[in-house]
RNA sequence: GCUCGGGUGGCGGAACUGGUAUACGCACAGGACUUAAAAUCCUGGGCCCGUAAGGGAUUGAGGGUUCAAUUCCCUCCCCGAGCACCA
């Protein structure tokens, strides 16, 4: 008998499938597809996480059982490797980001591997790679050419470590999402997604996702933002102003302000205005051309200070309100006709509604509390006005355009050149991909422009449309950029002449399962959904929405309950898991730890438990003693588990499927247990332990691998026992337990219920009032 | 403040549609094997009282519905996630 040893078992059979290409998906295939998925990871330096292995296991095991249940299973891998991380791991360690890519992605692949996932290899993609990146260039000319591409500029946020712009999506409480550097609002000249314009679509499309967990689609729904409103104006009144009464403003022509309000009942008691202080009219009233205010510079003077917050404070609810007033100019309610003051506060946002809003402080907390500190009146409203007379219905969106440039070199350049003549110009199809350039220098410059500005070489080029001089765009596109379609390539990987074949789309689109974090909900999962809907609505993808089911996963925390983290030492890493108890241990302990979407806490001690079980099932294999028949009790254990195991994987319940395993061991070890019934133990392990099941298989004599074997189904006929258990209870306490032949009347039941010595001691001598009967389950006499 | 999750032994966690709470695992205690230790195997309790048999309590706290509540209803507390001066 052999001792069992992972090391050596798992190396043959991780050989035995790359060999086979045993998880190679067809794209011909006549059994139904399944499309199973998990978000690829970035090749970081590092490796691979616990969290990492958490997903990739949860998609390896269904997708191993899908297999099993006779689908055409297709789970596969890639790198999202183009930026900051990357970039910064190769600034850091002073090498060309593109080589440290190569060695990090080799590094991972080696970790994938010694785990034995059951990837597709043939369908790896690369996003840094040219031949993938030329379709993520392609794809963006399609919004550019859609007009949802637009060059503007303005305050975006600015992270000043990264030395980049980021998206909104990518600040998290003011802060970068990447770094935690806290973000400043710079002006400039950027790129952007129109995403507001499918803002609806993407809600809409919400509804249609029924398998998407609430919390994520929640949460996508509150990212967006929308809010049915009205848009009102007012009429201004300026005293100051020469002209008098002749309603016009300092622009010249807006003698009004429009406000947003979802509100417009209350307009009645309306009794100022606030406007934000990057409120345009603001900006021009207090400009050296205009002379309207009589208190100029202390607006000015206001304005600038708000300006100079960041945007957590500015946004911070608890702290005292501030504002100055308007001075010299009043506007008309026009509900009311009466002249009312107009103020600018900060605590109006420039980028919601209008960036003005009618204030009502009887009945809105806020204004409220702004009216009683700067002494405005204030009308308790008795009846409201018809809300649908006043002003244009308007809806509103918390949702921002998306950023989609940054300052940065390992990036996909954006494809599109700058030409004196015909301003900006798309890079035609067959001059694509625009191929990074080589650089001397990676370090982000910090002035707004990506290092690609001084490759002069690369930068001057010739217009497509003219033939005459032109020069590049020099910033390149986000890390979302090329991680927005990767699933797509999927389908298609190899494909030279479109991002990848319509009838392959066909097939293989949607993704069935989608393994993911939590963190991704408004950025990866909102963007990729966009992406996809607006390729539907081109006609370049099949469904409008990409994933059917989302599968969200909780983080793995040390032992403390605190986050892994470098700078705390309390990182686990999976290749010392490996190496000291092999790969099945770790996938099967990991799934063990708690329910999938869970966050838990990984214990050092706790891991043994799953090592002495795979141990036992080794020695009581390699011991079998195996019989020609199964006892009863094997047997209805087994088909017992089978159902059990079966349900819970369906449910995506692992960590459920390994404690049932272990309980059917126990249960039938020391059994009279045939090598059919072994066999069927070792295709249960199979998905969540597929190295040992393998083993084991092959130690009953079955060939090939297990992957091809059907799972099991669960006899019905053989899960009912011939005797039932019934509880006895008096007033719903147990006091005994009664085995009885199945079919024994109620009666016959009360009967033996009464006799029994503990029941009777219960009732010393009292009559049951009452006697409740659960068929075959339970009695319970009530005194 | 709002929205969504969650709170079960010393620890991670399990529990169908309201029907034996604590499965499975860790840790712990006792035993077997061993010169010994480790590993392994067997057994056990889990909070309180009791030598024991046994009894009582118990699913964040309090109340309610029910023959019966971890499960349903109400009030509150705590933890996690998301949103937030969003008009």
């Amino acid at each position: 008998m052999k001792k069992y040893n992972p090391q050596q078992i798992e190396k043959k059979w991780q050989e035995y499938w790359k060999t086979n290409k045993t998880f190679a998906a067809s794209d011909s295939s006549d059994k139904p597809k399944k499309f199973v998925l998990m978000e690829f990871p970035y090749p970081s330096g590092d490796g691979l996480h616990m969290g990492h292995v958490r997903g990739y296991t949860a998609g390896d095991v269904v997708s191993r059982y899908y297999r099993m249940q006779g689908q055409e299973v297709m789970y596969p891998i890639g790198w999202d490797a183009f930026g900051l991380p990357a970039e910064n791991y190769a600034i850091k360690h002073g090498k060309d980001p593109k080589d440290t890519t190569t060695t990090n992605i080799a590094n991972i692949k080696k970790q994938f591997q010694s785990i034995g996932y059951s990837f597709d290899w043939d369908r790896e993609i690369n996003t840094t790679d040219p031949e993938y990146y030329k379709w993520t260039q392609w794809l963006f000319l399609k919004f550019y050419e859609a007009g949802l591409a637009y060059e503007a500029t303005g305050l975006i946020n600015w992270c000043p470590k990264d030395k980049t712009g980021l998206s909104n999506e990518e600040v998290i409480n003011g802060a970068c999402e990447r770094c935690g550097t806290k973000v400043e609002k710079k002006e400039l000249r950027q790129w952007y997604l129109k995403i507001t314009e499918y803002a609806d679509k993407l809600l809409e499309g919400l509804k249609h996702l029924p398998e998407w967990p609430e919390a994520v689609k929640l949460q996508q729904e509150n990212w967006i933002g929308k809010k049915e409103g009205s848009e009102i104006e007012f009429y201004l009144d300026f005293k100051k102003n020469p002209a008098g009464n002749d309603r016009r403003g300092p622009d010249g022509e807006k003698a009004k302000l429009t406000v947003f309000t979802t509100r417009p009942d209350t307009i009645f008691g309306a009794t100022f205005l606030v406007l934000a202080p990057e409120h345009l009219w603001v900006t021009l009233a207090t400009d050296a051309d205009h002379d309207v205010l009589e208190n100029k510079e202390e607006v000015k003077a206001y304005v600038d200070a708000a300006k100079a917050k960041d945007e957590m404070d500015r946004t911070d609810a608890t702290k005292e309100k501030t504002g100055v007033e308007l001075k010299g100019v009043k506007a008309i309610n026009p509900a009311t006709n009466e002249e009312i003051p107009i103020w600018v506060a900060d605590y109006v946002l420039g980028g919601y509604g209008t960036g003005a809003i009618m204030a009502v402080p009887g009945h809105d907390e806020r204004d409220h509390e702004f009216a009683e500190k700067f002494n405005l009146s204030i009308i308790e409203l008795t009846e409201f006005a018809d809300g649908n007379k006043f002003g244009t219905p308007k809806t509103t969106y918390r949702l921002r355009d998306w950023v989609f440039s940054r300052q940065r070199y390992w990036g996909e350049p954006i494809p599109l050149v700058h030409c004196e003549k015909d301003g900006v110009v798309a890079v035609p199809e067959d001059q694509l991909p625009v191929v990074l350039p080589e650089v001397k220098d990676y370090e982000p410059t910090g002035t707004g422009e990506s290092p690609l500005a001084v490759v002069d070489e690369w930068v001057n080029t010739t217009c497509p449309k003219c033939g005459g001089a032109a020069k590049r765009e020099t910033n390149t596109m986000p890390q979302w950029a090329g991680s927005s379609w990767y699933y797509l390539r999927y389908a298609d990987p190899h494909n030279a002449q479109a991002f990848a074949d319509q009838e392959k789309l066909k097939h293989w689109l949607p993704v069935d399962l989608y393994f993911g974090g939590m963190e991704h909900t408004t950025l990866h999962l909102l963007y990729s959904r966009f992406w996809n809907i607006f390729l539907h609505d081109q006609g370049l993808v099949p469904v409008s929405e990409p994933y059917t089911k989302r599968i969200p996963h909780g983080i793995i925390l040390a032992a403390d309950g605190s986050k892994m983290s470098k700078s705390k030492g309390n990182v686990v890493n999976p290749d010392s898991i490996v190496k000291e108890f092999g790969a099945d241990v770790l996938r099967m302990y990991e799934l063990f730890l708690g329910p999938h979407e869970a966050s838990v806490s990984w214990s050092d001690k706790g891991i043994i438990g799953v090592a002495r079980f795979l141990d036992r099932v080794w020695f009581w294999v390699s011991n079998a003693k195996a019989t020609d028949e199964d006892s009863d009790e094997v047997l209805r254990a087994l088909h017992t588990t089978i159902k059990k195991v079966t349900e819970d994987l369906e449910n995506y319940k692992f960590n459920t499927v390994v404690s049932s395993l272990m309980s059917l061991h126990n249960e039938i070890k020391d059994q009279s247990c045939s090598k059919a019934s072994m066999l069927v133990f070792a295709q249960m392990l199979y998905p969540i332990a597929p190295h040992i099941a393998e083993e084991i298989a092959e130690l009953l004599g079955s060939e090939g691998s297990l992957q091809f074997s059907t799972w099991p189904t669960a006899d019905e006929s053989l899960l009912g026992a011939e005797t039932m258990k019934v509880v006895v209870q008096v007033n719903g306490k147990v006091k005994d337990t009664l085995v009885l032949p199945l079919g024994t009347s109620e009666e016959e039941i009360k009967t033996q219920a009464m006799q029994s010595e503990r029941v009777q001691a219960t009732l010393t001598g009292k009559e049951p009032q009452r006697v409740i009967y659960v068929e075959g389950k339970l009695l319970n006499i009530v005194i």
